[in-house]
DNA sequence: GTCTATAGTACGATAGAC
DNA sequence: GTCTATCGTACTATAGAC
């Protein structure tokens, strides 16, 4: 792996445990195991982290939105199984992003309503009704808002979903919405 | 008012709209106008800060689960219904918590975990199922999770939902689960 | 009860050796 | 490509006048 790709990853767990304000480079670079300067050297600016973290995620997004369009149980169920906290890369990615838009950094927040735009628009090809394809985003939205409380790290927290448990839902509101 | 609900006020509306780094004692003390020294005459520390609020949370959640049991239409249709953004005080104060809680501060985890607790116990009172029960109090989340993302300031939103839009969802999962 | 001034610390970023 | 040393800034919190 990169020392690039090594900082990014240490840039996105440590937004991820411990927030956004206790992201400082030393952090960062104890993290990836090298120094400031050393960071410095693959990341000019803490700006230029954050670019490369949304970069990130608008290639997961992307192979995401590839993958939900060809799930065989259709876009919805698809959507709503991998919000349910795997700890895979776009998880991760998406809850690390996440925090820099409640920070108000700008490009993160185009980042998260890009992606949502999207997974919407899928779920809408799929429903025809507005409210219940609203309704399943916003299932997806609630998982990533529990994962996102807690740092995400916990997968056997007490309230935490399974998708065993979510899918007859998202099968009875797709059902409905047909009749 | 008294100065220290002002300068709780201000804590308040600065977390939510800035985020967590961007709300400075000085920032503070000049949004509610007094001078730094005159915010540490009420809370001796940062730390103070966000244990008033937190106590504000959990007082507004007090009202919210006593109206929640009272409410006509049954508790999760309440909840629903009220976990779309109105800019209430409960809605200002929740996301407030959750940007601390986003940064790692443990009782502002805890006061969250603590909040949906009580709520999905509240909605497993009308709904037996669990999973549904889950998947009701995931809708509110949801709607917490947009308003955080976008700073909470702005109704009118692509995205954003109403409760007319999402009664109908609400009714549906309450009818299926009865079957 | 509110102010100004300032101490002490930690941050982001630069400079230059290797 | 990675390091150490350091600059300038901004933060939390204290001290003491009014």
């Amino acid at each position: 792996m990169s020392a690039r790709d090594a900082l990014l990853d240490a840039y996105q767990s440590l937004l991820q445990e411990a927030g956004e304000r206790a992201t400082t480079l030393t952090a960062v670079a104890a993290r990836a195991g090298v120094s400031k300067g050393g960071l410095l050297y693959h990341f000019a600016s803490k700006e230029a982290l954050a670019a490369g973290l949304i970069a990130r995620l608008d290639a997961l997004v992307e192979e995401d939105l590839a993958q939900m369009r060809a799930a065989a149980d259709g876009p919805s169920r698809y959507y709503v199984r991998t919000s349910v906290w795997t700890g895979g890369a776009l998880d991760n990615a998406l809850i690390a992003v996440a925090q820099l838009a409640q920070e108000s950094h700008v490009e993160a927040q185009r980042a998260m309503r890009r992606a949502r735009e999207q997974w919407l628009e899928l779920i809408g090809t799929e429903v025809d009704e507005e409210a219940t394809a609203h309704a399943i985003l916003l299932l997806g939205d609630g998982l990533y808002f529990d994962a996102a409380l807690g740092g995400g790290t916990d997968p056997a927290e007490p309230g935490r979903f399974s998708p065993e448990q979510l899918m007859p839902i998202v099968d009875r509101l797709l059902r409905a919405a047909r009749e």
